[in-house]
DNA sequence: TATGAATGAGTATTCATTCAT
DNA sequence: GATGAATGAATACTCATTCAT
């Protein structure tokens, strides 16, 4: 249920506050070491396919250091799940500066805008495929995906209704949204988020970005500005 | 990787065959009852959350009669998965025989098709949300769910092309595919497939449905036929 | 514990008397197949690392036919051992004959006797290897078992004692017991009587039984009678 | 397949290194009753016919506890039976040391040796009788006890070769060897290692010592030795 | 007599969580 | 705070045996 623009779409701030409060020194490198190791278990076997013991050989910390930090596994997957969302967050402004600096006309930003969402997703498949997992079974966990992706959405929104008035719609921002969450789970079915096992690589791949880009253009766009 | 149209995509027939053929009389009652309380576990509990004394109790039949009749856990959830499958092609055909009736022109039977796919979707999706969540651990699974889904494009694409002469697209087999794989993409996220628990079911669903229609529409319709 | 010399000893008949009597025609051959199937499997895969449903499939009689005849899997097990043991003995008189023409003095007597018992056991060790093995669980097995052993061992005591007057021992039957306990032990022993796989291919196996026979003939004669 | 005499047949060290390292206190207690019970079922079941179950309870510690010091069943009883093979290795000495105190001559200490082989075997008979079978499963079971195997007769083999001078064999090394081992399969056969059940008491036991020593020192001395 | 589907007790193994040290 | 041993509920799977047809 995407929220409507507002400030806080915009100014934000890491959600990493969970937990006990991260502490100095070596207490902090411990915190790191098991949000590191919990992490990649989490790429390699699958959002649950990984048990306590194992993040503690991974990353050297007692199953007791754990608790002292996260109630339970499930908080510390939220957490861990909320890291990478922050990471995300912070990398998303590329997508709208690669978009800028490649198109001139309207429907160049269209076209550019939907191609980088793509390219980004790829670039974070790794991560975001299992986490779609996650958010599966733990609902804290879907929250935080959802609202990552509605902050994404909010802020191409904005991009993408500075040309406000080539967009043919009546009521352009619920379009922009429309076609911008449909382009996300486009994407994010062909990158096989929430599944296991990499997808089968994707020759049509580029082909699927392209004519994403092509749908978003027609559907939004005035005739005249198309091309 | 849906397959190009072939005779088979029209052609087909049950997948349900179990190692063991199924008998006759209190034989084949058992194994109904067995796969009934599968399925229903499965759609109340998720993909793999209970346990086959579950089935065994809810079923009414020994643990020992659900390994008379299949190999592992696995495959009994293969199978009834199978069964939902077929289930859901074997309806499929209303999609195209209630949009027809819809429509006069291309633009409305663009439109129409794909708002009775997403209707069609979202009767399944009690069914289908758990479902995806298997395929998302199991190939044997994602395979079936995969051909399912390939068969459906198939059918359809082989409707839209009947409106081949409308469509503005250089290779339009290529665009209706990619336009009903997008469809799908989104409806299936939107209903919340490979989740566990139900989405906040939309208001806006039935506006998803109609922005997902204009943007086939404009993306594969000349510009006099888009209306 | 040996049984003395007794008439039986030496007149004896079959004892597959267990289970309800055999029955003609196709019944007799699906009992055969039956126990044939069992000894298969028996030799195949150890004492009772069958199920059966093994039994079932590879004789392809059913589980009920199979309790039609025998009251337990044990029976059946002990059926099947007690036809080897019939087999063993039958074949048994040859150990005599090929001994007796091999030699024309007492010492060659022993060390032949000696040396075509080591080869008949190994003849027979893949069928013998298993069936120790279920003599460690089913003590009907185990005494079926020592009964053809003391059997043999009467029956060539019998034979050695045809040479008495060289031998030196005081109580000459019961050191020609001994000697034959000891040797039917050791090559039992090495040949890997009542282990589940083979073992490690003797090349010392002739040199054991050369080895035990010049014991034998060291035990049991005169000086002079030992080349 | 014995090895030739080296040093490492006589110095040698206890083998118990289970994966995790032993600790101290309430851990280390708690290993020992788990081992304990685990021993004591063996014995009184047989090699495999125990639980995991029984030992939780036999040993009052918690299933969990048992896989926090193994990796399964399997590793609990090569654990459990190594421990043996180390008592009856640390034990062993002790048939040389007797031995020799009974005996002035060669003959007497040939006899006194296979005598005193005897009553070892028979005072561990209690726990090398289930044991046997485990190693008809497992191969480490069953390679743990020929090295233990080994190891007796290496040590014993260097005692009597004490006595080369008095050997008739042209090769006494070998020859010591083989009475060895066929004296250990004739105890082992009689004491009914390798049986889940006691073999009834042999009142001949005594005899049977007594016969072996005399075959023992009949092979290998020389006749003016034999007395 | 023959069949083979149904039964269910029995067991090894996993892993989140607790808590004494 | 840190440690990691102890806990025990939960669960997939096997197979001898029964009995309705």
């Amino acid at each position: 249920m995407p929220t409507r623009l507002t400030d806080s779409a915009v100014t934000r701030e890491p959600s990493i506050t969970v937990g006990r409060p991260p502490q100095q020194g070596r207490s902090r490198a411990s915190l790191e070491r098991m949000m590191d190791a919990a992490e990649a278990l989490l790429v390699e076997r699958g959002c649950d396919d990984f048990a306590l013991t194992d993040v503690s050989r991974v990353g050297r910390i007692s199953i007791g250091s754990i608790y002292n930090r996260f109630t339970s596994k499930n908080e510390l997957v939220q957490v861990v799940h909320a890291r990478s969302m922050d990471r995300l967050e912070a990398e998303q402004t590329l997508i709208l500066m690669r978009a800028r600096s490649r198109s001139s006309t309207p429907a160049m930003l269209v076209r550019a805008i939907i191609d980088e969402l793509g390219q980004f997703l790829a670039r974070h498949s790794h991560i975001m495929r299992p986490m779609m997992l996650c958010a599966a079974f733990d609902s804290v966990v879907q929250n935080r995906g959802r609202l990552t992706h509605d902050r994404m959405i909010d802020a191409i929104t904005i991009e993408l209704l500075t040309q406000r008035a080539a967009i043919r719609q009546p009521d352009p921002e619920r379009a922009v949204r429309a076609v911008l969450r449909i382009a996300y789970a486009a994407f994010a079915r062909e990158l096989g988020f929430g599944r296991a096992e990499a997808p089968p690589d994707g020759a049509d791949w580029t082909q699927l970005r392209v004519d994403m880009g092509d749908m978003a253009a027609a559907f939004l766009l005035d005739d005249e500005e198309k091309r």
